[in-house]
DNA sequence: TACTAATTATAAG
DNA sequence: TGTTATAAATAGT
């Protein structure tokens, strides 16, 4: 259909490649579409597109639920390659084998995203792989400079409040010794007074405080959020030592 | 297309429903192969018919690999446990639901691995999982470069071969040449011997072909690779025998 | 299943 | 992205 006949084979020209791809995905899509309708089917469509980008269309029963009964529809095939039969699974619900199932199929995927059992891995899927990683760390450094700027912003702010604190505390003092000051001239007018800078001996434990907080802050607030997130790195373990 | 205007709703007679179905089935499977082959796009296509028969196609990958690249991309892996909820899991063996935990915690940290829902996570947090992908990542490259490199020697060792085996035609013309140019000698030794050079006319075919290889051999590298290392043409699974 | 008229998808611009 | 000439899919038979 077009002006030209067309050839079965991989367009190399990349602009005109791609320009097919969404033409054709849209019709494709389409059709997937019509011949649910039409004719009652249940249809999954995944398609990725050579750059890795994803288009999918499901029946309204949805992915899931397609490719679940896909799995189920297919499992007698699967199941000879299963060696499971160590673990009596006669007894278990279907459902339970399944899981298993999905359990080796994720560790694998784990095995590879942290670039181990490559091995079994074509060129393909490690260009896939790769592309998948990169894009992940890229996502992760973003966050973490994102939290890093954040706590950045937040102790300054408190470093500023502090100092603030500080200043507050500083005048009090001051006034304090003035009234001292004044006490001891009142009650002893012959003593020699008493100098302001022995009273105020270190005019600068404000910037201790503040010192300390920088060097400390960091660390407490490290702690508190691993704290919070403690239960989740902790599954890694949990589940791959079973 | 066809003698009436499609409305895009069941059909009705049941017949006909059937016959649509297994024409556009057709035209369906055969679309998503062109898209495949044509834009170099990764395709699964899985469609139950009314009756519930299963017709599937998938790129040359294997459906597997599709789904699980699928599932790697949008973690829609909840399904086992949105779905398996409903089932009465009280009855389950107690295996089963430290299975669906297990699960579960797989999947917090694919998305991890994916660089979703990275909000849950600790600076610390994130500077593990950045360090461990970087890693993982590493190694996928060298691996990959390996695999590379092993392939550009094999293409290398085959070029070679086939170099040869040219010489060894070359040669063998020359020789038939030769023979020939001896019986019209003798046959007619009254005319004129043909010159040599005219029934050599191409001396150098062999290094055409091996031109040509060369040319096109940095340029096409990578799909020649994926090209050249597996079948071509792999309607997956007999769907269209079905 | 095979044919044909008519619709639909799409290659090229 | 939108248009158009043409190839391809297909509804009805």
């Amino acid at each position: 259909m077009g002006r030209g006949r067309v050839q079965l084979k991989r367009i190399e020209n990349k602009i005109n490649r791609q320009v097919t791809f969404s033409k054709r995905r849209v019709g494709l899509l389409k059709k997937a579409h019509e011949i649910s309708v039409l004719c009652d089917a249940e249809v999954a469509l995944i398609v990725f597109s050579a750059k890795g980008k994803l288009f999918e269309y499901s029946t309204d029963s949805g992915m899931e639920k397609i490719l679940e009964r896909y799995e189920r529809y297919s499992y007698s095939e699967r199941r000879l390659l299963a060696n499971n039969d160590h673990e009596s699974p006669e007894n278990w619900p279907l459902e339970c084998i399944q899981l298993k199932a999905k359990i080796e199929l994720l560790q694998r995927n784990h095995r590879h995203y942290m670039g181990e059992d490559l091995n079994s891995l074509s060129l393909k899927d490690l260009q896939q792989l790769e592309q998948q990683l990169d894009t992940a760390l890229k996502r992760i450094r973003s966050t973490k400079n994102q939290l890093m700027y954040e706590s950045i912003s937040e102790l300054q702010r408190k470093e500023k409040a502090i100092q603030e604190q500080n200043h507050m505390l500083a005048k009090e003092i001051k006034e304090k010794e003035k009234t001292m000051a004044q006490q001891a001239q009142w009650g002893q007018q012959n003593h020699e007074p008493i100098s302001t800078s022995f009273l105020l001996p270190q005019p600068l434990p404000c910037l201790n405080i503040g010192g300390a907080y920088h060097v400390e802050a960091p660390e407490v607030r490290r702690n508190e959020l691993e704290l919070t997130l403690e239960p989740i790195y902790s599954w890694h373990l949990g589940c791959f030592a079973a």
